[in-house]
DNA sequence: CTCCTGACTCAGC
DNA sequence: GGCTGAGCCAGGA
């Protein structure tokens, strides 16, 4: 009843730079971080990742920074993460596109014209597990 | 050094 | 209900 879906997202400000003299390109490796902690059977949004980090407005980095996420390593689960829509935003950029699709099913995860099947339900906080990192 | 694009998201119309 | 513009940061031309 009432899809009454909010999302207030009281946004932990737990945000863990180091501002040792080290910036570089601490916001990629968090996100690399974040999403190597994605449980399997699990997705997560970018923006979640970006809220995580303390820059939700940055989403788009997220995104930017998966980019290279089939190139660096550890290998980094980049299909288990979609848009807010939990569209698969990200398959074309996919060996082949339906790769994504494929790894998500084959995990558990339900895909259909594209998009995550309850993806609100297979939603992963990193907000809630970034405590559990190392 | 400047301009533009990009796997996003929100607010406004 | 869909389209547009703006904001974010980084990298390439």
């Amino acid at each position: 009843m009432s899809a009454s879906n909010k999302k207030p997202s009281p946004l932990t400000k737990l945000s863990t730079v180091q501002p040792s003299g080290k910036k570089d390109d601490n916001f990629f490796q968090q996100v690399f971080d974040v999403v190597r902690q994605i449980p399997r059977g699990r997705v997560t949004s970018y923006g979640a990742i970006a809220a995580s980090l303390g820059a939700k407005t940055s989403s788009r980095l997220v995104g930017y920074a998966m980019n290279g996420a089939g190139s660096i390593r550890p290998k980094v689960p980049a299909h288990r993460v979609v848009n807010r829509n939990g569209d698969l935003t990200g398959m074309h950029h996919f060996s082949p596109p339906e790769r994504m699709q494929q790894l998500l099913e084959k995990e558990g995860v339900k895909v259909e014209n594209n998009r995550v099947v309850d993806f609100k339900k297979k939603f992963w906080d990193p907000s809630e597990h970034a405590d559990d990192a190392d």
